[in-house]
This record gives C-alpha cells, structure tokens and sequence, in this order.
RNA sequence: GCCUGGGUAGCUCAGUUGGUAGAGCAGCGGAUUGAAAAUCCGCGUGUCGGUGGUUCAAUUCCGCCCCCAGGCA
C-alpha cells in the first residue's frame, strides 16, 4: 500500500487538501506537525477544529500535554503505528504537516540510538548554560572530531545532541546517522510539497494570525500562561505565544505581540520553502492556488484515483 | 496661488565640505538525523523624485518641473 505525504509551509492549505483528499480516497489523516500534537494550543497552531475533525478520521492531533517533552523519535513510533493500522483497516494514510524532520524521519531515517538518559541531559544542559555553546563545542572537537567539524560553534542543540550521544554510545553521531535506514521504504510512499506564492502565503499568514486573536488565541494563551510550566517547554514555542504572553504582562502592545507573531510565523514559512526546495528531491510540487487543482494534482502524483 | 519643510533600500531614516551611499526593522539565500513552529550560518537587496545646467566628475551645487506634509490665502 501507498502512504501519501503532504507538505507544505504554514497556511498553505494543508488541512483542507487533506480533507479533500481523505473524502475522494477514503484515507485518514495522521498529523505530521510538532507543535499541533499539543493539547493547549489549539487555535494557535491552527489545528483542525472538532467540526474538522469529524469529516475524516485524524490522528496525532492534540494528544500531547504542554508539560511533556515530544520528540521526533516518538512522533516517529507514534506514526508508524498509525499507518500500520490504517493499513489494516484497508485505508490510505494522509500524513499531513509542515515539519521537516517528521518527514525526513520517515523517508530518510532517524538514527537508531538508544534514549538517552535524563540526567545526562540536564547535566549537558547545565554545563551549556554555565560555559557556553562554543566551550561545548571545543568539547566535543576532543572526542568527536568529525561532527564538531560539521557544526557551528553556536549550533547549541546539535551540539548538546552530539554530546549526548557520544557520552551514551561512545559512537560518532555522524557514524550512527550513516547507518540510518528509512523508516518507510521508497516503495511505500509517495510525497507532495505545497509551494505557493510567497507574496500571497505571507499575506494568508499575516491575515490568519488576526483571525486568530478574533477567535480566542489570547485566551488560550492566558489559560497556557496561567499553567505556569517552564518557559523552556517547547510548546512554548508556538509562534505568537511568547509574544503575546508578554502582551499579557503588560510589556508589550497587543499590536506588538501580533507584528512579532505574524513575523515569526514568516520567518518560519521561508525555512519550509528552503527546505521543500533542497531536502526533498523526490517529491512533487505543487503550486497551484485553488483546492480542486491541488488535490487533483496530488492524487496523480500518488498514482491514486477517486 | 504663495511660504516653509521634505522626497535616498520594501519601511523609518542617516550621509556624502562634489569622487555613484549605510544603519535599524522588514526581506532574501543556505544548513538541518530524537525538545525542529527549535537552532545555526551567510547576504544591502538602491535609475539617492524627474529633467536641464555648471564640472574631469552631480545623489550632493544651480534652474525648472512633479509629488507629499504643514502654514498663509
């Protein structure tokens, strides 16, 4: 069977072609997003609303606390394990998401290492607050010469990641990542990439992140704040939230935090486009404006029919 | 219509006592293997409003024109 991938950059559309293409195929959807498998925020990371839901059936959407620390590895198991029982129900999985490292763990491969320990990383992470990400990085040239090379001095979470597995494995990451195998075989999917026009993306961008505040983002923001959990979680890294978490404590405008949000949410847009553009060689793209046309081009790219 | 101030990067502005210009923000390019909506690296992107003149050389000086803001009518 076939697993249909779907890509795209922030507010390109990926939710509705995913309806779409679930409707005309029979196929149920999987989240391949980092931020929207958290509980908390859902209008600010535009997850799909209940009444969306209820069209298709989703997986992998809000099932994550804000106080728990996701990760590639496990989003990697937990979509495996969708798609094998999608699978077995006879249905088409439609991964839908805009993160990158979910898809390249599925295509390319995710390292198989084991986890590391907690302690480990707070102690890495302390040393990293106390000295600095190129002392860190000096470290890591003493015992892992050729991943230190590829690495900014700067790169702190690589670096921290490096560390980490070189202290757990007594192995070069850079060799673990050469034995990767792709969790999904080239044989078993086929990937589409939403490339829409920059100019028009950005203005979907700016005019979504309003709609949002009109439909209750800061709310859920106070309910987040008023959680109190470390700033350092990362769905605490929501665009917007940060800014307007501190719009809340009064040391920002609400206009302000909306700039910082909307600007953000750009910023990041750009990364998707750079990636689409140089890590996915093998997918499809498709720049088409209009719903129809895109799902249309999608299923041909897949070899599927309605 | 007259007076004054201003037209320089996408925006807000600085600057050149004449040698084709630079800051902030925005933006652009790139990297990406377990917290990735994260993190990191790199890049000024410009008929200096238009047009004549003076000059070896004009964005800079001079004339005329256009546009914007305020004031007087």
């Amino acid at each position: 069977m076939t697993t249909l991938l779907v890509m795209g950059p922030t507010a390109s559309g990926k939710s509705a072609s995913a309806l779409a293409l679930a409707a005309r195929i029979g196929g149920e959807i999987v989240n391949a997003d980092s931020m929207q498998v958290y509980r908390d925020f859902r209008i600010l990371t535009a997850r799909p609303s209940e009444a969306e839901e209820a069209l298709a059936p989703h997986h992998l959407y809000g099932q994550v606390d804000a106080a728990d620390l996701y990760s590639t590895g496990r989003w990697l198991s937990d979509a495996l394990a969708a798609i094998a029982a999608i699978e077995a129900r006879g249905r088409t999985p439609i991964l839908v998401g805009g993160t990158g490292l979910y898809f390249m763990a599925l295509t390319v491969g995710l390292a198989d290492i084991p986890a590391a320990d907690p302690e480990l990383r707070a102690a890495l992470r302390e040393r990293l607050a106390q000295r600095g990400a190129p002392a860190l990085h000096e470290e890591l040239a003493s015992v892992d010469a050729v991943t230190a090379a590829r690495l900014e001095p700067n790169d702190a979470p690589r670096i921290l990641r490096a560390l980490e597995v070189f202290e757990t494995t007594g192995e070069s990451i850079t060799a673990l990542h050469a034995k990767t195998k792709p969790a999904l075989a080239r044989d078993q999917w086929r990937g589409v990439a939403l490339t829409p026009d920059r100019a028009h993306l950005y203005a979907a961008i700016n005019a979504r992140f309003e709609n949002m505040l009109q439909s209750g983002a800061l709310d859920e923001v106070r309910a987040f704040a008023a959680r109190e959990l470390s700033p350092a979680l990362p769905a605490m890294k929501a665009h917007g939230a940060p800014a307007l978490m501190a719009h809340l404590r009064g040391e920002i405008s609400r206009a302000e935090a909306a700039e910082i949000g909307k600007r953000d949410t750009r910023r990041y847009a750009k990364r998707q486009f750079t990636w689409i553009a140089n890590q996915m060689p093998n997918w499809t793209k498709i720049s088409a404006p209009d719903l129809e046309t895109r799902v249309t081009q999608t299923l041909a790219a897949a070899g599927l029919s309605s």
